[in-house]
DNA sequence: GATGAATGAGAATTCATTCAT
DNA sequence: AATGAATGAATTCTCATTCAT
């Protein structure tokens, strides 16, 4: 009656293969537009087999998620109370916009689960993540009442940097189809570059811009 | 030549129950995972009697995305070009967040259907969009050489307007998991208000701000 | 309680059209390959309208049957037990190729039926249409007898002159298919002339024959 | 760079089942009045399981009748142009006969299709068979032309074998309810045997004929 | 671990027919 | 006599999942 032997090298591989093409598929056709056969596809893995790894296309769409919630809040527990407040905002601002870029299936992922009600991470989102950014908001509200920022309310400020890191990866097609040739992303680092800077103002930057 | 009868009040009537019916659910679980089962139930009606109106499934979510964009391109229309850049701007900010506020499911419906990669858009993306925004963005980019707004990139700016309004409507569940109970949108409008002040800067303007 | 009204003028000719028009969809398409949409469509009616007319698409159907087996039989029944035996049989291989030529939709109809089984008229062929041709072959038993055509099986004598005839109609895209561009009727008459001659022999040509 | 894999055992005999249940259902009720349905259960296998193996009900139509051209086309193939005329043609017409004696579904198969416009096969049909058709025909003219057998369109010589064979197994219905019990077949064979001879003539009954 | 075979539960769509006017 | 509206009963096809090896 022993269980849970260690997985083998095989079965981790295995399990990091069905979950990139799970990833792929899910985020390009929403979980019920995903099909086992386009992910067995996509990881070269027979459908019987893929069901071996994970129990059911709701566990593959479950583990993918759960994968991405800690990688997506890792930049977020990365501000340090005790650091420059605008450097640490800015800081923010440019991982996760970094995150956009190179993860932008992720992001969609995450998007589509959002949009869709999440029906599957909505504890997480009243729970852990309510808890962090209640916490980040203490310590951005600080920094306000300190001057050290311009007076913001800070959840609000936090979701626009979700907002608008995220919509160059959620949104891509049509910014590109907007943009035409080139890389949106040089153009957002510069943008938020300067739009947080101006929403946080602070001291001398303020004067010199415009 | 053409046949085409004017529909009777019926149909009319019934096409936008339908219509309306489809946006409830095709909102909710994207294009594969709404069922004519569903809309049918939704619209009160049966589910042949649905393709009386509409000839497929296909049918509907067209229908639904053609009467949808000018809806939403119209703000971007209403920019008044001889007005005053802050407010012309700050209306086309407050004009957005009202229809994210009023039309969240025509929001996430086009949402979903810009993550999922525009197949069935992807042309007025391209086209009259980029049009637009081009215009636009022409505007926007005289005010800023005759100095009346902030330097900024026009198109990024769009950008920006669109993924902080838009963000209030498709990523709602989230946003009320973390604010837990309130109108989002209240806080959304101050702060938004405050934000885009601030990034079009104004010399003095920014002294009095919140 | 009166019922049965005689049929006006109009009632005349719009079951007309729609026999004309069912015979047109039945003969391409098969019973269960037609559909009442399109022979309404090709009636120029509308779809319950058909249905006021005819009770159901099988009534029509009936109906088309029932009105081509008489058309087919005539030909038959105009054998002359009197006439020359050889121009009376030519006689009816010309009317036979004639009806092909001139009533192929018919005749593919009748084939399709066949084929299938004959589920609607299988009483008529093993009543009528069985003692047309036990009759017939009497006669031609009797021509037999006297010598004055060739011996011959009469029943097999008479499907040939059904195979023969009515192959050109029923297969009329493989014909033309192998013959190109041309009339296939053209040859058809003079072939079929010289087949049937053969066969039916002719004075001296019988000696040698069996 | 081909992965097609060698069927299994399995593959091998249940595709061979559902084509034999699949011709026995089209034969019967054509492409539209034939169902998956009906075709499983004749097959003894679940409807999902056919279409594991064949992709579509138009895949099974398909396969059939591409199996059956060659079979079909066989016979006239075997005509030896250096053996002696009426043997080879009577050969011909027995082989033809004996085709559908054998095979009246196939025979059926094929003349639905035809009947309907041969929409599938067409290409075949002004293709292979016409080639087909053609060389046989100039080997049957210098046969002609040297006098060796009465003169004849080689062409509608063929068609003609084709109808009266073809006859006997599409017409089958028919030709039961006018005979009555019997063999069709056995009669059959002796009135071709006599219908051929002479129309091919033959030492001196060919004197007077023409 | 892996895969060919099989299936029950849907899903979209078609179609003959009925209803109401 | 005619037709717009509506529907129940199929029918084809899809798909997650299970079975057997």
């Amino acid at each position: 009656m022993k269980d849970e032997k260690p997985p083998t090298r095989i079965q981790k591989k295995n399990r990091e293969v069905i979950l990139d093409a799970a990833l792929e598929v899910f985020s390009q056709e929403g979980f019920r537009g995903a099909t086992l056969d386009r992910i067995a596809k996509v990881a070269g893995l027979s459908k019987p087999n893929l069901l071996y790894y994970f129990s059911s296309k709701d566990a593959i769409h479950e583990a993918l998620l759960r994968g991405l919630l800690s990688t997506w809040l890792d930049p977020l527990r990365a501000i340090d109370p005790s650091g420059d407040p605008v450097e640490e905002i800015m800081g923010y601002v440019r991982r996760k916009l970094a995150l956009a870029r190179d993860y932008p299936r992720e992001s969609r992922l995450f998007a589509i689960e959002i949009l869709q009600g999440a029906p599957r991470i909505a504890p997480v989102l009243s729970g852990e993540l309510r808890e962090l950014v209640d916490e980040t908001a203490g310590v951005i509200d600080g920094w306000a009442a300190a001057g050290r920022i311009a007076p913001v309310d800070p959840r609000h400020l936090i979701f626009s940097i979700w907002a608008l890191t995220q919509h160059y990866s959620d949104f891509d097609v049509q910014i590109r189809a907007v943009l035409g040739d080139g890389d949106p992303f040089a153009g957002a680092e510069i943008h938020l570059e300067a739009v947080f800077r101006r929403i946080l103002g602070g001291g001398p930057s303020l004067s010199g811009v415009n």
